[in-house]
DNA sequence: TTATTAAAAGAGAATAATTATCTTTGCAGA
DNA sequence: TCTGCAAAGATAATTATTCTCTTTTAATAA
C-alpha cells in the first residue's frame, strides 16, 4: 500500500485532506467500489463533501495513476487502489469483483507472448478477466 | 458469422427490419461499436429510426446472447457480435479494440487452472484484456 | 387473405452518471 | 504570516441510457 501523502507530493499535486479522504476510502470500501460507495463512505468522514468533488478528486488520481478503473461491462465505473499487476475474478450471479495475483500465471503467459508474437500489436500488458461462482 | 433471422426465430423473438439492421450495423461497424456509431450507421438505411428503439433492441440482442458488451474502462458503451471464446486487444494510444482468437493459447490457461483451482471460485470462463500498441 | 393480438417500434420525458463552469477556499512556498 | 495558484464547493449542463405511453406491425390462425 502506497503512502497517499508522499504519493501526491511526488507528483507535483497539493495534498488536500478530501484528496487523501477519497484516497483512503477507495482501499476501505474493498471489492473496488462504486463512485456511490465511495461517497458512502466518506461522508462520514465530510459529510459536507461535494459530489463533484469526488468525481474530480477520482479522476485527477486515475489520472496520476494513483488509482485504476476497473473494466467492465456495466454502466457505472468501478475504482481499485491496488496498482501491482493482477488480474479479477467477477462473479456472475453478484456484482463482486476480487483481485486475483498469479505469479505463475503470469510468468506461463509471459512467456507465452514472448515465443509467440501478435501480428501488428505490441504487447504491453495483459490481464485476465475471470468468471465464475465464489464458493464457500 | 449467424443468421440473425433464424437466430431471433429460435429464440422466440420477432423479426422486425430494425432488429435486423441494427444488428447488421453491429456486425458491419466493426472494431467494437458504440451505440453512437451503430445510431450513424443504422440512419443510412433507416433514417427515422428512434434511439430509444436502438438502445432497446441491442439489449434484447445482448440478453438473448446475441450480441456482447465489451468491457472497458469507458463511459459508453461497445458492442461485439463476436460470440465465439477470444480475446480483446485494446490500443494504448487510441479506442481501437480488435478480436484476438488464440486456441494455442486458450488450452494452454485452461490447463493450467485445471491444475491449479483458484480457492473458493469456480471458473467458467476467462478473457484476456491485453493492452499495447498497433503497428503498421 | 384477412383478422387478431401480443410484441415491438416510436416519441419524448425522465433518470442517472458524469462533466463543466464559476466562485470561494485553503495548501504550500516565500 | 502573506500571497498566488490549485483545488474544493455549488450548481448547471451534458451525456448516456432507461422508462412510459401510444401506435404500429409481425406472426399466428381462421
Amino acid at each position: 500500500m502506497i503512502s497517499i501523502h508522499k504519493a501526491l507530493k511526488e507528483k507535483g499535486l497539493k495534498v488536500t485532506p478530501q484528496r487523501v479522504a477519497i484516497y483512503k476510502a477507495v482501499v476501505d470500501c474493498k471489492n473496488h467500489p462504486t463512485v456511490e460507495n465511495i461517497i458512502d463512505t466518506i461522508k462520514m468522514e465530510y459529510p459536507s463533501i461535494s459530489v463533484g468533488t469526488v468525481y474530480k478528486v477520482l479522476n485527477v488520481l486515475v489520472s496520476n495513476d494513483l488509482l485504476r478503473k476497473v473494466e467492465s461491462e456495466k454502466e457505472v465505473m468501478r475504482y481499485d487502489a491496488v496498482l501491482e499487476h493482477h488480474h479479477h475474478l467477477f462473479c456472475m450471479d453478484t456484482d463482486r469483483i476480487e483481485d486475483y495475483e498469479d505469479k505463475e500465471l503470469d510468468i506461463l503467459v509471459a512467456a507465452y507472448f514472448k515465443k509467440k508474437e501478435i501480428k501488428n500489436f505490441k504487447i504491453e500488458n495483459f490481464k485476465l478477466h475471470i468468471t465464475g461462482k465464489f464458493i464457500k
